[in-house]
DNA sequence: TGGACGTGTAAGACTTAACTTATGTATAAT
DNA sequence: ATTATACATAAGTTAAGTCTTACACGTCCA
């Protein structure tokens, strides 16, 4: 591998609406860059670059056929952010519960959460 | 509400390895501004901006105790990360079936993925 | 073989992000 | 009261990100 799997970088590449987008396209199938951009507001060289960023991310992945350049989706990195939220999850459960003493308690406190 | 619930912030906010650190740690415990400065190579008030900005997104709240104020996580907005995700759960588990018969077809077709 | 098509990439302008230093504000301590 | 502490915020600087335009390259077609 020329560069070390960078964790940081699937953050940051889901991080934009644009490329999220694009991988919930890819997500229905795969599909040439031109298709792509077609059903955005973007130009194809915009497209075409956030492609490349999602690439260097590994979440998608692209074959040549004839002049076009098909692009599929590869979600096996977003692994890594599953695995990350999974050390949350217990809080959206959790909270639920504690809720209702802790709004008892810190208004008693007069202690305001914002 | 003064600011719909802007979904895109919860992504950007995590987006940042620091601001996924702090978060860490505050589901461990609440804590200071102080107390999380010190565990960074972070000047307090670049933590300050930090901690502004996973606010925003809804992520941590903070209350005055005396002089201090204190951090406490919210894991809530995270929820609607996993929801997103939930929708790309199917390919890591779909994509390890399917890898065989990809690479022999492709493989054959003397295409390559990258 | 020349031209159109599909795409990648480079260069530049513009926007946004993230830090540092400096200043302001509220609370606590003396 | 004055000073120190804990923090927020403003201002300014530098770095990153994202677009557009222009151009290069490979592939198909006439």
């Amino acid at each position: 591998m020329a560069r070390p799997l960078a964790h940081d970088d699937v953050f940051q590449a889901v991080a934009s609406p644009a490329r999220r987008t694009l991988l919930d396209k890819l997500s229905s199938r795969e599909q040439t860059v031109h298709s792509l951009a077609e059903s955005f507001d973007m130009t194809l060289p915009a497209v075409s670059q956030q492609l490349a960023i999602l690439r260097r991310a590994g979440l998608v992945s692209a074959r040549r056929a004839g002049r076009w350049r098909v692009y599929r989706l590869n979600a096996e990195p977003l692994r890594e952010m599953a695995r990350w939220l999974d050390n949350y999850q217990r809080f959206w459960t959790a909270r639920m519960k504690a809720l209702g003493e802790d709004l008892k308690r810190y208004e008693k406190q007069d202690e305001r959460w914002r």
